[in-house]
RNA sequence: GUGGUCGUAGCUCAGCUGGUUAGAGCGUCAGGUUGUGGCCCUGAAGGCCGGGGGUUCAAGUCCCCUCGAUCACCCCA
């Protein structure tokens, strides 16, 4: 056992996985470049302060925060997610509107570790400031389920609920409040604690005793004011001119309670366990203007890079890319024309793998082969002394020598 | 943070009710005569059995602690 480890909630990511992560986020940026959107690459961590206008009850602000003083004696925080940042550097900039980002990078949350849910886990996301247009909504989410159906997702589902603007949302928490209270007899223990802490998080209880509850309270949607009843409607029928399939559920409230109207979240049901959450995102009018800017909307989603790899692996789908190395070059001379030849074709962009240490042939061929390489370059003592190179197929066994100076030449045969 | 389960070579795992030098497959490396891979064969390297303490004549096998992973709650991506 190595003396030291990746700390607990982290880990190393190593090829092929790497590679996978690679096509993932170049997936995501050309999805979002193609719908407008363009990088932000903001700090991992920021003054704690950015973090917590995400919430005074807020888990991931009040426990789950990766926070620290640094020598300078600022009180920082690892960033929990990339929302507040991108809002925080809208207020610092001042783009003009509506101004489109998407990101791609990891968060941290000091929380206890599983599978798919990390103490460094990587996001990919957009947001879209400056705008109320309802139509914006249904294209950001319809975004975001385009890209799954890209990587080849088929049990995916979009849940999508509105929790109406500030006031509608104080109103509806009294509500739920008042009736939580008068069954509080039947609520589980924790249920009692979160309802004291945030009645809205009552309604993602998973425990039995809680079910029969949550069922019958009040919905959200008597509460929603007229505008953003209309302005739900109209992102739903947004949806559907835009083809995206998706259920209503008034119990969605979603754990950052900076979410105003237009909330959802997107689920695997291929993956068997509590973390099915691959995507969420919302509205979040109000949050610029709690950084200190003006009042300006907000939407966007985050989708959880680990998590929809592991749904991607429960279907079976968007695997690894293969190795696509061209070229491996096989000298038995010392190294010397290895390193020529390989530098050489590098040169003119060829990808050239080749071995070290001065193995045996044999040994060299296998490692050609495990290379995955196309064909594979031989020089020998006597190639060595004429001046040429065997050219070998590695598909077909088939070979044959050529002057060292054609090489380049007789390869653009092989690779056009 | 709370509770349950698990922790043996790089990887996936065997090791019966505690008892001689801890095993297999895959992977790695080296060979299988005259310079050449994929199949096959042979051999080798590689493990203070997560770590610490205890019980016992004797512990990978039992007990405690600890670290880590994992499952549920919680939370969320």
């Amino acid at each position: 056992m190595a003396e030291f480890q990746t700390s607990p909630g982290t880990r190393d990511i190593l090829h092929p996985d790497s590679a996978r992560w690679r096509a993932f986020t170049a997936r995501f940026s050309d999805a979002a470049e193609a719908a407008g959107f363009h990088q932000i690459i903001p700090p991992m961590f920021e003054d704690l302060g950015v973090f917590q206008r995400l919430g005074e009850v807020t888990d991931v602000v009040t426990k789950e925060m990766y926070d620290f003083m640094d020598k300078g004696g600022r009180h920082v925080a690892l960033r929990p997610e990339h929302t507040a940042s991108v809002c925080r550097a809208f207020v610092q900039h001042r783009p003009t509107l509506p101004w489109l980002v998407w990101y791609a990078g990891p968060n941290f949350r000091y929380e206890k570790a599983q599978h798919g849910r990390y103490r460094q886990f990587d996001q990919v996301g957009v947001e879209a400031l400056g705008s109320n247009d309802p139509w914006l909504d249904a294209e950001v989410i319809a975004l975001g389920w385009n890209f799954f159906a890209g990587l080849g997702l088929r049990d995916v589902k979009l849940v999508i609920n509105s929790l109406g603007d500030d006031g509608d949302r104080e109103r509806y928490v009294e509500i739920l409040r008042s009736y939580l209270s008068a069954n509080s007899g039947d609520l589980s223990k924790e249920s009692l604690e979160t309802l004291a802490r945030n009645p809205l998080r009552v309604l993602d209880s998973k425990r039995d005793q809680d079910a029969a509850i949550v069922a019958g309270a009040p919905s959200i949607r008597e509460s929603l004011s007229d505008a953003a009843k209309e302005h739900f409607a109209t992102v739903l029928e947004g949806l559907d001119t835009l083809g995206v399939p998706f259920t209503v559920n008034d119990r969605l409230v979603r754990g950052l309670d900076y979410y105003r109207r237009t909330t959802f979240e997107y689920v695997s049901t291929a993956l068997d366990s509590a973390q099915n959450a691959i995507g969420g995102g919302g509205r979040y009018d109000g949050l610029v203007e709690d950084l200190g800017g003006p009042a300006t909307p907000g939407i966007g989603f985050a989708l959880g890079l680990d998590r929809t790899l592991l749904a991607c692996d429960a279907e079976g789908v968007f695997a690894a890319p293969t190795d696509s190395t061209d070229l491996f070059v096989v000298d038995t001379t010392g190294g010397a024309n290895a390193t020529a030849i390989a530098a050489a074709l590098r040169n003119v962009g060829h990808s050239v793998a080749r071995a070290y240490d001065s193995r045996s042939m044999k040994s060299q061929m296998k490692q050609a082969d495990k290379s995955g390489a196309k064909v594979t370059l031989i020089v020998g003592e006597s190639e060595a002394e004429t001046n040429t190179v065997i050219v070998r197929s590695m598909v077909d066994g088939t070979q044959r020598t050529i002057a060292r100076d054609s090489l380049i030449e007789e390869l653009k045969k092989e690779f056009k």
